[in-house]
DNA sequence: ACCTTACCTGTCGAGTTCGACATGTCAAAG
DNA sequence: CTTTGACATGTCGAACTCGACAGGTAAGGT
């Protein structure tokens, strides 16, 4: 149940619409955590329900003024301060990078720059953010979680390149891949080894 | 729908079974997909059913061992490289991380040293397995996927120390913590601000 | 006046996830 | 011989997620 929270941590930070929390929860939380409309609404109604967030103002549009209470602040401490570790992410993209060895080099490269570019795009922004934040006075707290962000494109990035780099370079013998383009043909090992019992390595 | 080509990638590096895969959720992908068992029986049921997979052996207490299909094969390979972006994450102690700024010193520090232990702990792990990997002279393909997570944990683990450095020096009194430990008391702000109307910033 | 483009809020159903429950096997230690 | 602990597979219900559908509002351009 980490959306109530998230959703809480931002109202903490400043007073929200329904409309800006999910604009916020694409662009600063996009690396950390991602809800839709249709989620964020329907938890800011419960959330209300519980006393942990309230209207405190209509603006145009009918829009809907969510600010945070104490009960809620009360709430959101306890949780950031009692989490366990729970270390399990959901990281598609991630996924995709871990399974690339199994390809062959072209689908791989194709695969490592379309990442690239994301990555770039995404280095840009943050780049954005971290100048809007210096020239604006504004609060500042959030400068190092940008700054995290940013390293970490940073190394995203230049290990991207090098991959792109390592396949235009050898042509490892050694290293078959395991899924064929489909026209590649050979398609010659026996396609189902057995394997009646097993042990484990890694 | 990824945790469908989370298996058929784990089964396209080699047979498996679905206490195997669980384990290996629970280490090699812990970074980037997370699945329990009570997924992970009911898909491979799917993946059999559709021929995306098959049971190519039976081991002891009563395991069954399965090995991707071709059409699997073919299913991960148009999944990899046709993937859109897709960059939402879901990412619990990023968000945590995230949301540190709004609480006082002394919290902050505790959650920056809990996940750093957290992280020191993953990068033993990560440690131990390139030493393993080069060891048995296996496969080797992973390496890389490997090493990037090695990556990413240092520049976490030494902005973590940078963070936590900054706890214990600058008491900045500018940067007023929005949430307080119940006992520190002062609670004088106006308690609603009002706020009928809202211009956007960031 | 009309149109387009944000802005802004909501609901619904199908699919996904996850903790808890349930069951049984085998090896080694005591 | 009995107990402990790792191995191994499964189901179920409650909660969560998300794309699609739906509808109304205000500003700016032509």
């Amino acid at each position: 149940m980490s959306l109530r929270h998230a959703v809480l941590g931002l109202l903490a930070r400043r007073p929200s619409t329904g409309y800006e929390l999910t604009q916020t929860f694409d662009r600063s939380l996009r690396a950390s955590w991602h809800a839709s409309h249709s989620q964020i609404y329907p938890e800011l109604a419960k959330l209300a329900e519980a006393d942990l967030v309230e209207v405190i103002g209509h603006g145009a549009r009918r829009s809907k003024t969510y600010g945070i209470t104490q009960a809620g602040r009360d709430e959101l401490r306890r949780w950031l301060v009692e989490g366990r570790p729970d270390r399990s992410k959901r990281d598609e993209s991630g996924l995709r990078l871990f399974l690339t060895p199994l390809l062959d080099p072209a689908d791989r490269r194709a695969i490592f720059e379309r990442d690239l570019a994301d990555v770039d795009h995404e280095l840009d922004t943050l780049k954005d953010l971290r100048t809007e934040l210096q020239d604006t006075g504004s609060p500042q707290a959030f400068a190092s979680q940008v700054e995290l962000g940013i390293r970490i494109s940073d190394v995203l990035g230049d290990w991207l390149r090098e991959q792109i780099a390592a396949t235009t370079e050898t042509h490892d013998p050694e290293r078959q891949s395991q899924i064929h383009t489909p026209d590649a043909g050979h398609r010659s090992r026996s396609p189902a080894r057995k394997r009646a019992d097993h042990k484990d390595e890694q």
